[in-house]
DNA sequence: GATGAATGAGCGTTCATTCAT
DNA sequence: GATGAATGAACGCTCATTCAT
């Protein structure tokens, strides 16, 4: 009971974190801020974190558990090879519509990968993992031999590039641009690309 | 003359605080460092900018003229519309591979957009611009009524989407994936779907 | 029973304020540390001392208790005069050697005596209980007329700088000089100057 | 000029940091109460010193200048070895007296030699030169071979004890002890040890 | 009695900005 | 024009103290 209070307390930061850092960017936010958007005092913060660093490495934490979520959507039901791509881009594509903070946050945890020490290689990783998970969706059908031959990691980081690009283009400029042809047209390029038969 | 001297100091700050953004970060560039990299007091930092602020903005101005350049590639006398669109392609992607720096620059921007009122519009309008630009490369193919009938401000946009995707994966990790064939892929995937006929 | 049991959490946070003391400084020592070293929680120790404060005037109490043991040694039995003060002089300056954190912590109170006014009357009512104690080695000898007519208060002034001076020297250098020949020649002054006959 | 308002500034600032030291304790000095007593604002002191921690280390190399000068006293003048002795030991002892900030200061550095790395080796070495600083009184009586053999050194650690054991007294209790009648007494009592003819 | 979560004042330090020189 | 000394607000962080459990 007394560990579930404190968990719940450490969930209350890390959320007021990343409030913070979608509203005034990684680099502006403090711990008064946090604080605040927390519900508690400075101290408490300090309570359950040490330094500043530890709630952001918590946070880039718990940023790649929803990323993961989002991008490892659970589609092994799905038989047919271009359903269980599709689906697989869609769901995946929600994640930029439906979690702006989300994206904020991984932006900014990105722009600071090469800044510092702490940041850099488990953002490698993640994105290096990210990549993976999104060749998983070409999977069935180079294995039904329906597509032409490619590396599945290649097409995973185009994904990776698009879900990012598109995603970066949303936040800053939500009606600046039509999200659902481009993703629309993504999906479409990426089949005739698959099923190309020269 | 004397005109000419003061800008020579301001593109000096400029590029400094080019560096220091490269190097630190947009939110740990100091005063100091940028005076420090100009090689000049700090007091005439201050001299020829009332504000940090606006020696951020004209680095941005600054930035936005040399993406525009390399983005707005003159390949008009490339006759051939699939020649064409590869040459932009290829120009395009020349950048996040020979100047790392300033794509730093450009996501750290970008990652400020919605954190700052002054920056906000200009980088709208400046990926607003970027996603015509872009789009440019689909024109002759277009026109010459090769490619199937698409919108090329969406063709634009995912073009932006990529650019900036593979570019922000690349300065993160530039060995953790294969941006040459993660190129030539896109490149190809963007010409099976225009040219696909179905 | 309960009482007791009260008595020696109080003694075990004194001693682990000496401990903390000794190790860190009068000024480094925190509430952490003492209820770390005492083997008991913060609230515990505030349980019995209120303010931090209290704990280092128990702690001052416990160090006076500790020097006057140590300073008072029982020589009534020794009828030698000459005898009687070289053996108090010599259970004297083993404190120095044997208890060195007795010396750090007496060396932090009398730093603090005029900083803090709860220390200050204290420190200066230990000092001259001191001087006048170690001024006792010399009535035997002076009873029996075999010394110079002194002020035993002086010799005991003198004594108790020694003491300190030698400690302070001590506790800092260990190494850098000779405490056993120190003590022996400031033994052998003492007596060459009380039994100094002109 | 500059240079000469700069050391005019870090002089002001080391001379507020002994105030300081003095009235408050070591442990007790702030940024803020420096800078009130140096009449300048926080960012003036940081200006000229980066860490609190190199004000000290200043302000303990500044200790140890004026208390050098002290100790050092010039007597090469004094033929006789009596008066030379006699001399430096009243020189010494006017220390005390006169500079009782001095000693508050020294004490304060002393107690903490063993809890900062920087001070300890420093604080070592300081008491090393004085302890021979000390013995060079004995020389001219040794030279003349009117003293008994005695190792200097020993004598050096001596006085050395002597002058902070009193130092400390007067510091702590100025008024409860006769210091005239002790340096007297001290004096006294290293001329008749080292006079003596056995 | 005992705990440690919570508080907030106060610390050292950084840094954009001002301004006398 | 150019300098860097000076300012002071704001930061991250520490810690004595309080108090609900």
């Amino acid at each position: 009971m007394e560990k579930a209070k404190a968990e719940e307390r450490i969930d209350q930061i890390i959320k007021a974190t990343f409030q913070c850092i979608a509203k005034e960017g990684y680099g502006n936010v403090t711990m008064n801020a946090i604080a605040s958007y927390a519900g508690m005092s400075k101290g408490a913060i300090n309570h359950y974190f040490k330094k500043k660093e530890d709630i952001f490495l918590a946070a880039l934490y718990e940023l790649d558990q929803q990323l993961f979520v989002a991008i490892d959507t659970n589609v092994r039901h799905v038989r047919d090879h271009k359903d269980h791509l599709r689906i697989r881009l869609r769901e995946y594509f929600k994640l930029v519509k439906e979690q702006p903070a989300l994206m904020y946050v991984w932006m900014d945890f990105i722009s600071m990968a090469n800044k510092n020490d702490n940041y850099g290689p488990r953002i490698r990783e993640q994105l290096s993992r990210y990549r993976y998970l999104s060749s998983l969706g070409v999977m069935p059908g180079l294995d039904a031999g329906a597509y032409r031959e490619v590396d599945p990691m290649v097409i995973g980081t185009i994904l990776v590039a698009i879900l990012m690009g598109l995603g970066l283009q949303r936040i800053v400029d939500m009606d600046g641009f039509d999200y659902e042809s481009a993703i629309r047209t993504a999906e479409d390029m990426l089949l005739a690309y698959l099923e190309k038969i020269e």
